[in-house]
DNA sequence: CCAATATCAGAAAGACTGAAATTG
DNA sequence: CCAATTTCAGTCATTCTGATATTG
């Protein structure tokens, strides 16, 4: 548990706008970053503390998935640091501790002789599956949301997203 | 720069969402929370980048700020790790850097020997104070959403936290 | 004696910088 | 010769655990 966090008696965000619009334009963009910022630290206590049986952190759970999707299970290292948004000697961290609870294992290129492929095995599908299993079924946080308040949710921050390069 | 993230040709969390969805139920919460994850990246790696002239992180910023708007401009410890949702010894590790470097003061409090009190200074302020000029002033990645759109993910979040227990 | 508050020591995970090795 | 890919060494800030001192 991150964070012992009591709860608040009012919504600390709703509180801090009013001081903003005290003092400062742009009221809006800041509530909503701070809430992101805040609504972050949820999700992540919750993801790491159901993933923590299993070894994974939300990072390396995230390499897990993205692996799974991947039409061959393996991608380079430096795709994963592209989608995972991870810095390339983060990747070869992330990919060092897979390897070592044997999830993934690394793998020549084909063509390309610089680049190493991150395959994952089939210990680590059953993992990653194992482990979405649980995450899916916690409560991440968003379950005071209803599916079209979580897509709308999902919308806005695309469209966020989108406007800061994030994807075109 | 957190991270070198090449622009992406496609939204990663939509193409991720496909997947989730033959495979799982609970899509919706899930795309949210992917969402959540990937947008607070990119609100940290700007706000991190304006306050590094500063000597800020976000976290001591928030303090900062969390100081500026309390009444007296002093707070217990414990209190400002209830707001900002922070262990007690990163609040400690947090009020001794902005202690070292002359934005805050401990001070007794002054009923309960217990407790210290974290007060701003005078150079916290002005410090305070120009930081947040340059937070508003850049683009927090919100900037592609108009205030209503803005307001309208403060609201959602602001549902989701209150369902997580973050307040009442 | 118990609870609350803050701190400290230590460990761990993570992210970054800068440099190197290999290959296209 | 330059660019791309990955790795390594080292550092740093952060955060946690467990323990301690002090006080209510």
């Amino acid at each position: 548990m991150p964070s012992p966090s009591r709860r608040l008696s009012f919504d600390p965000i709703a509180e801090a706008r009013a001081h903003w619009d005290d003092r400062w334009d742009g009221g809006s963009p800041m509530a909503a970053a701070t809430s992101i910022m805040r609504a972050q630290q949820i999700v992540l206590a919750r993801v790491d503390e159901a993933l923590r049986p299993y070894g994974l952190t939300f990072a390396r759970y995230e390499a897990l998935v993205l692996l799974t999707f991947s039409r061959s299970g393996s991608l380079p290292l430096g795709k994963m640091g592209e989608r995972l948004m991870v810095h390339p000697t983060s990747v070869t961290n992330i990919v060092d501790r897979l390897e070592a609870q044997g999830l993934v294992r690394r793998t020549p290129h084909p063509t390309d002789r610089r680049t190493t492929l991150c395959e994952i095995t089939d210990e680590g599908r059953k993992v990653g599956a194992a482990a979405t299993d649980v995450v899916v079924g916690i409560d991440l946080g968003i379950a005071g949301l209803s599916d079209r308040e979580s897509d709308q949710l999902t919308r806005l921050l695309a469209k966020m997203r989108r406007a800061s390069g994030d994807f075109a």
